[in-house]
DNA sequence: TTGACATATTCCCATATCGGCATGTAATGT
DNA sequence: ACATTACATGCCGATATGGGAATATGTCAA
């Protein structure tokens, strides 16, 4: 088996960056393919090929007028992206709570006992 | 060019089902791969391999414990994913309000007017 | 040391991607 | 009818994937 099809979910579908800012682009507004080609730099097969994607997800709805095709983002559709995400929102509360802790611990701990200087707490990624 | 590599992003990391289920499996607490492996009834080195594109991208981490390799989730790494779906949180609630005043509409047409059958308002995606 | 256990890595293969380029198709204007 | 505009689609090539099977690495135990 190979990666799964861009086509057979939201979350493969989005995972391309580009894709990404089709959909923050076509958020607020309908817009025709040209004006995505111009605002995004991209070539207009690209683009299409990229809303053929996204509408076969039902990320995009597409409207003829003319000859142009009006696209915008169906924002219904992140909402499962966004609800899977929340369900860890708890674990990374949790996680925040702990280096809060540690860093009021240290705090506490350097201004009783010296002049250390603060340590870095960010997450080595 | 071919499709943005797995461990590029943690959009692309996350576009794997079996690497979602992973996280949700490695959410609460740290377990080794063994466990992992029995618990989502895969393939060992398949997960292997999900946890070294999850590693790659910050989405869990490994700690040794004798022969074993104890993998949490860092949900951290999620919160990106989750804000970025955010942002299209005000869009849906239109499309919601939308829907909803469509719908209260078409009640108090249908209350007023006559016995016509509830019109279906699942869009076709 | 030898063996058993827990994971990781490698090789192979079928599949699909994305970009670039060329071409097809449909609607509009003259 | 013809040219033009606005998109969509097809073909190509380079690349990487995920599963399966086999094998390597590393750790503990006797």
């Amino acid at each position: 088996m190979a990666r799964a099809s861009t086509t057979s979910d939201a979350f493969n579908a989005v995972a391309e960056p580009r894709r990404r800012e089709i959909l923050s682009y076509l958020a607020g507004a309908e817009r025709p393919v040209g004006e995505i080609v111009a605002a995004l730099g991209l070539e207009q097969p690209s683009v299409s090929k990229h809303l053929r994607v996204l509408r076969n997800v039902g990320l995009v709805r597409m409207r003829c007028q003319g000859r142009q095709k009006l696209y915008r983002t169906n924002a219904e559709a992140i909402r499962p992206l966004h609800e899977w995400a929340a369900t860890f929102e708890r674990y990374w509360q949790h996680q925040l709570n702990r280096v809060k802790e540690l860093a009021e611990a240290t705090v506490r701990q350097s201004s009783t006992a010296s002049n250390f200087p603060t340590p870095n707490l960010k997450e080595k990624q």
